[in-house]
RNA sequence: GUGAGCGUGGCGAAGUGGUUAACGCACCGGAUUGUGGUUCCGGCAUUCGUGGGUUCGAUUCCCAUCGCUCACCCCA
């Protein structure tokens, strides 16, 4: 049996890397453009990172992280998250001394154990932001639109951001009790999934899928956090309404959206396409820094998915300019004239021109096929009578036409035909 | 982790309990001497994910295993 990879994994292949590679081009451009700057931190950390980082209880740490025990006998885990490394290497690094705020992106492979599916893998790409050191609405307001505007330059359709505030340390248990105190007196009426809800995180009920237990909630009244933050929550997320509308975000408001990471304060949203799984989702995280043992500083962020976007954008035939294509092919039409070839080749792929060449002795008419199926300009052929006569046959694929041109003149010609084929285009 | 479906050459895709496993695309070679995109001719799975079982005989039946896909859980 020939070896596999690992479940869960895949390979970029020529022919899709192309459009990934676009995608990370736009993600760089709209982060530059906004003042990030690229940090890069360790593909694995401390298992206990994760495990105050992104919270005991959540799915995550429980049951989906790829954990492992160096021979220095560390517990060691696979990032499955990019928030909590960045805000690591933030207090780390003492940023918080250097810059009073910090605009951080990152781009890289993420780890999750779980049974692959559409659009989830057990090493999958994230691109995100972290930025720390503010808590103003209209921070919150530039991250949600930049989270938006990637997607939507892209060339995406049909996106809809969705916004919610999940209040804070003063609200949230408040709006937690005044929840539990309705439902549990009904709690066996809620399916399984509800009832371990309600003890690990009774605002994931909203989201469930159950008729029944959304009936339920409906007929008891429960509040939404929305409906219960507190007074400086609900200044807040007026504020970054007002700054989205301002910017023309076009988001709406989802009492109900709820995020999975214990970290979330305030603002959480998604950005989502109808009735497809979430491309991007992020929130703040006000108490996060302090928990990882920096000073009580606030910060915000997201993520998006790189297979979903991908996914996405194959659907909706995002076009991408494929360049498969090479300006030159160099035929070999005899062994004698390998050397030459080879110098002439040289020459031409210094000069920044794109050539192939052919490696394997085939015949003149399958090298000729080959150019062609690479989409060469020229072909520039080479033989017995060519070298002798210190001249190259210089071919155009497009007209058919051939002519000889004295072998010092070669590259030249070339580069000047191809200036003047690219001023017409 | 739970539930369901699937697994034939590089890709797509027929097929049957029984001597040589269709076809299409791709690829390779050729159609007189060193020349492309069309056409024509030829080549290309001792093998049907892997291991075992039933059988005179299995790619077709059964079991296991691996892998893939989808839904749930959850998430990006």
């Amino acid at each position: 049996m020939q070896i596999q990879k690992p479940r869960g994994t895949y390979d970029l292949l020529p022919g899709e890397i192309e459009l990934w590679q676009a995608f990370e081009k736009n993600v760089r451009r709209h982060f530059h453009v906004a003042h990030y700057t690229e940090i890069r931190t360790p593909i694995f950390e401390h298992t206990e990172l994760f495990v105050r980082g992104v919270g005991e209880t959540t799915d995550i740490v429980e049951k989906e992280m790829y954990n492992f025990v160096d021979r220095g006998n560390r517990s060691l885990t696979l990032r499955p998250e990019g928030t909590a490394g960045v805000v690591r290497a933030y207090v780390e690094n003492k940023r918080y001394g250097k810059v009073d705020l910090d605009k951080l992106y990152y781009l890289g492979p993420m780890f999750r154990y779980e049974r692959p599916q559409g659009g989830r893998t057990r090493q999958f790409y994230q691109y995100g932001c972290e930025v720390l050191g503010s808590n103003a609405p209209e921070l919150d307001a530039e991250v949600v639109q930049l989270s938006y505007r990637i997607l939507a330059d892209f060339g995406l359709q049909h996106l809809q951001v969705e916004l919610n505030s999940v209040g804070c340390s003063v609200c949230r248990p408040l709006h937690r009790d005044e929840m539990l105190a309705l439902v549990l007196p009904r709690q066996e009426e809620f399916c399984s999934d509800c009832q371990r809800r309600m003890e690990k995180n009774p605002l994931r009920m909203f989201d469930c899928k159950h008729e029944n237990c959304q009936r339920l909630l409906t007929e008891l009244q429960v509040p939404s956090i929305a409906e219960r933050l507190c007074a400086e929550c609900a200044e807040h997320f007026a504020t970054v309404q007002e700054h989205l509308t301002a910017m023309s975000v076009p988001y709406q408001l989802n009492g109900k959206l709820v995020r999975g990471l214990d970290y979330y304060t305030r603002t959480a949203w998604e950005v989502t396409t109808e009735g497809s799984s979430t491309l991007a989702g992020g929130g703040r995280y006000n108490g996060l820094i302090k928990e990882l043992g920096g000073p009580d500083i606030p910060g915000i962020g997201f993520a998006g998915g790189m297979e979903r976007v991908i996914q996405l954008a194959v659907e909706q035939q995002v076009y991408v300019p494929v360049s498969d294509s090479i300006d030159v092919y160099v035929a070999v039409a005899d062994a004698s004239a390998s050397l030459p070839a080879t110098e002439l080749v040289a020459a031409l792929r210094a000069e920044g021109i794109a050539t192939e060449r052919d490696f394997n002795g085939k015949s003149l008419k399958s090298q000729l096929k080959t150019a062609d199926r690479l989409h060469a300009q020229w072909v520039l052929l080479l033989g017995e009578q060519e070298v002798a006569k210190g001249v190259v046959g210089m071919k155009s694929l497009a007209s058919g036409e051939q002519m000889d041109v004295p072998a010092d003149k070669v590259v030249a010609t070339i580069i000047n035909s191809l200036k003047k084929e690219r001023a017409s285009q």
